[in-house]
DNA sequence: GCTTACACCTGAACGC
DNA sequence: TGCGTTCAGGTGTAAG
């Protein structure tokens, strides 16, 4: 997916166009994405006024004047397209705004999904609930860390994609906020030091906020709403450079980890 | 309770 | 050209 800095730069990029504006019309165009569709989903949505829009972890929230909002995650594959010159067969979404605008959640592998939830239950909305801090706020320090991570055998990359020790951390980023801060990714998490934590809480913060600036990664099937890609993948220092030279002289490694690709340098993170 | 493996689905890339 | 295999950003669940 589309990680955290690319849910934020589709929640930037679809605010120009449904902030203040009102849903004229709604549809989908299959029953389910990796869950069905709330069946009022259609009925809930048309009509309605956008007031704002937020984004919580991974998640994307399009708040509704009805007391609901429209809580939508990416997947591994989802993308919102802005005006499509065609509705293609992966748009499963697609809202009409009262200025005329198209909006088409497109999920080619269909990970992602769609809730409606009042506002006053959002801290219960199930993934809500027991999610971990933004890695943006003021929650995620060392000590935090420390604590979530004390008495873990698990590698420190496997547990920082535990959404319920920290919020919104992908593969990508992970790898790279690991490089930055120096830590072998197969550490097990208990036995990473304070002084440690204390260089990869600000290497987090830092790669997050550079790729947000940078408009998210382009990876394949990622682009922002406006159809731009992202240029962050640019910047990448370890992720998907298998045998390339890393900046310290030595070379870039890959092993897989519960299932996913880590990328790492033997050399500088110990 | 913690950890690991796997399923979910599609399409791109690659090798033959 | 066509077919088969592998891999990919995530998350929830079941098994050990």
């Amino acid at each position: 997916m589309p990680e955290l800095p690319e849910v934020e730069t589709t929640i930037r990029g679809l605010a120009g166009f449904l902030e203040g504006e009102t849903i004229a019309r709604a549809r989908v165009n299959r029953p389910d994405l990796r869950r069905p569709f709330p069946p009022d989903l259609v009925q809930v949505l048309t009509g309605a006024k956008v007031t704002h829009l937020s984004r919580r972890a991974k998640y994307g929230l399009i708040h509704l004047d009805r007391q609901q909002a429209m809580i939508f995650h990416l997947g591994m594959s989802g993308r919102w397209r802005i005006d499509p010159e065609e509705i293609g067969k992966h748009d499963h979404l697609v809202l009409e705004t009262g200025a005329g605008h198209v909006l088409a959640l497109n999920d080619a592998r269909r990970f992602g999904s769609v809730d409606l939830v009042d506002e006053a239950a959002l801290d219960q909305f199930a993934p809500f609930a027991a999610i971990g801090p933004e890695p943006l706020g003021p929650d995620l320090t060392p000590q935090h860390l420390k604590r979530a991570f004390a008495g873990k055998i698990t590698a420190v990359k496997v547990a920082l994609l535990d959404q319920r020790l920290v919020a919104g951390l992908g593969n990508i980023y992970v790898c790279e906020a690991l490089h930055r801060a120096g830590i072998r990714p197969d550490k097990p998490a208990g036995a990473v030091s304070l002084p440690k934590l204390k260089l990869l809480v600000p290497a987090i913060r830092d790669v997050l906020n550079e790729s947000i600036a940078a408009g998210g990664s382009s990876m394949r099937d990622y682009a922002k709403p406006d159809g731009e890609l992202g240029y962050f993948a640019t910047s990448w220092r370890v992720y998907g450079r298998e045998g390339q030279p890393c900046h310290c002289g030595g070379t870039v490694e890959r092993f897989v980890q519960g299932g996913r690709s880590t990328f790492w340098c033997r050399k500088c993170q110990k």
